[in-house]
DNA sequence: GATGAATGAGATTTCATTCAT
DNA sequence: TATGAATGAAATCTCATTCAT
């Protein structure tokens, strides 16, 4: 009977936690596929039976996590505000985009295992997909109030948020010392001129020719 | 005794064609991790004993698919000429990345494997940063002339390099259906006016700040 | 120290008994070796920790629904009187029949795992052999008995004592929604023809052929 | 890829049927729930592997061996003919339970796990169900045309099925040393009496009693 | 007296690799 | 050259029993 349905007590919820957090520092060094239970619990310091005192199975423990990652993420899309063409647009942008950066710090494992496509669990995957979906969905929103209807493809938005998050990976995860202040400094700059501007395109306009665009662009 | 030490006639050599096809074909479906040898003969409809007969074991098979993939990659760079600030410098990017696509198509799981961290074989995992490494350099040095020097921070290439990976894995593998030449076209277009453009600063330039960036495009 | 060796209030009476009768339960839906201690405490609604108050272990608790059972089982036979050939020996038998009954309806689960041989702790199954011997023996006398010494073949009783043990099981056990009266009337009145009357004979009595038996019997 | 769905050369052939002949010896042994896949590969001589490499898991090999069983079983209802109230009915039961005591030193542990009600796979479950009741269902038949239509309870003839299955489980299992050929003599004497004879009266009879049928029999 | 938590031995199952034909 | 068979180390999962509060 896994910790779902029992009620706990501070060291069941103690040693729950411990767990959880064991999950995901293993989930962070060796990826979905390759966490092991053994590495799960010697990282929380407790024995392969407790682990099954508080979870189905290992699956059940990266449901648990998605679910913290989902509830987090969703409220990232609440927060979001109108993203309008001017600096004040572009500063909303901008601070979305440092809470998305906290929420990875938080919950990268998940989120990246979900971006890359690596869950199994087919419950897991669907909650992955409408997390992303409904932030991709918002965002789609802020850019067609933005643009007056001319871009609204919630397809192109998709990959958007998907190079988002790669980034915010990299930037995040990779023992690559950056700063993070400057590099979202710069890439609010570059998604709000690419997609909220006056007279910005979106990628996968029908019949879109970048010749136009730029035309358009440059006699603006 | 694997087949690299060994004269391959024509019957061996399809055969082992048919193991490394089958092999991208189940890493692309299952990812690096999950995929078994069970999985791969299976596809190449052989047996395990004929898979060894070919490949010291599953690294050696990934091994093989890397290298192929490695070289593809570095003529990439071999190829990328100067781009320059005007329309044919855009241009020339645009057929990088047309070619990036290409290779995308031809060894994408493998390169994917790599960008997302996934391989663990030492000699693969160092043939992919070597690989990665020397198209970020090559771009480094591209965005360097092209911007007289100020910018060249192959750091920051890198993850320029990492976010088009990943779009070309979505407008590859993903069931979108996205038509893949306006959506390279647009991301050229990004990528030339960001990282090339006349003025244009690195995504890393401290202080770097919006605006005046935006001025100075808009005056070009 | 469990309970054995412990003076027990009244309130942990009421748990021992609690534990016993949820024992009964779920040995009666599992079976003896897949009833689990989990089962047992949550049928009880106590923990494991108090089921260890009370037993030593899980055979312990077993011992002493067995106990329960022999004790009531050798009463059974205590009780058996002599049974004649005539119609107030087949009133015995059935008397015999309808206690039987009775116990089964309170310790079939432990009957039923003697009778099926599923017991594996030695003192249990001992006591198991005892108490069916014991029946079998009284049951050989009073066969011996009845028809002067002719039949007297304990194991051949014992294979009698199991058959009426497989009926008792259907009609106690099976969602038969079988009336016990008749079965029980019906039964007593073959055991006593086939064992009981005058020139029955035993089962295992070499060259007994049915035909003269038959005959015997027709001419009664 | 267990067994099922392969195609097996004669070594592979051999190696299964070692595991389902080890599998039926531990099956005696041990019974249902309590025989171990370790048990099995034990006996049979080979690896836990191997096993895994012709079965799903323990209850495949189960299905395996309940499947031949019931073809067995199956076949015994065929062959039963008609049961009349002479001496060659009596003959015809008693070949009956010859061929019954055949297929139990054959399958006997499978057998005895459905009638103990052992089984927890559902499908197994199911086949049991079918077998017993299909051959319940030809005794039924028979015992309706022998004595008229007077007794044809289907449910009670699964009792009387039971029954028997017990006593042959003794004659067959236990270390008794029973010689089986005059103990089923007896037993087809003493069923052709009970339940096909002339007269005869079903065990479930509404309102049966014993005194009038004894009375009804002896007057014939 | 009672309980939730923890444990670890043992059972099941998977899968890369080797072997015999 | 090919293959089915076999293996065993390692992973997952279960459960009787002990422990700390």
């Amino acid at each position: 009977m896994p910790a779902a349905t029992r009620e706990l007590r501070s060291q069941g919820k103690k040693t729950r936690a411990r767990l959880l957090e064991a999950g995901m520092q293993v989930l962070a060094e060796r990826g979905y596929q390759a966490t092991r239970v053994d590495d799960i619990v010697r990282v929380a310091d407790t024995s392969h039976g407790t682990f099954y005192l508080y979870f189905e199975n290992k699956d059940d423990l990266f449901a648990a996590l998605a679910h913290a990652a989902a509830d987090d993420m969703a409220a990232l899309a609440d927060q979001l505000g109108a993203v309008g063409p001017g600096p004040e647009g572009e500063a909303e942008l901008r601070t979305f985009l440092g809470r998305f950066h906290e929420t990875y710090e938080r919950h990268g494992p998940v989120i990246r295992a979900w971006a890359e496509n690596q869950v199994t669990d087919p419950a897991v995957l669907t909650l992955g997909l409408d997390t992303f979906g409904g932030i991709a969905a918002v965002l789609a929103d802020r850019v067609a109030e933005s643009t007056g209807g001319l871009v609204d493809d919630a397809l192109a938005t998709t990959i958007l948020l998907a190079t988002v998050e790669r980034l915010v990976y990299f930037v995040t995860s990779r023992p690559l010392a950056l700063d993070a202040g400057p590099l979202l400094d710069e890439l609010a700059g570059m998604l709000h001129r690419g997609f909220f501007g006056a007279g910005a395109t979106a990628p996968r306009r029908r019949g879109a020719q970048s010749k136009p665009r730029r035309t358009t662009r440059r006699s603006r």
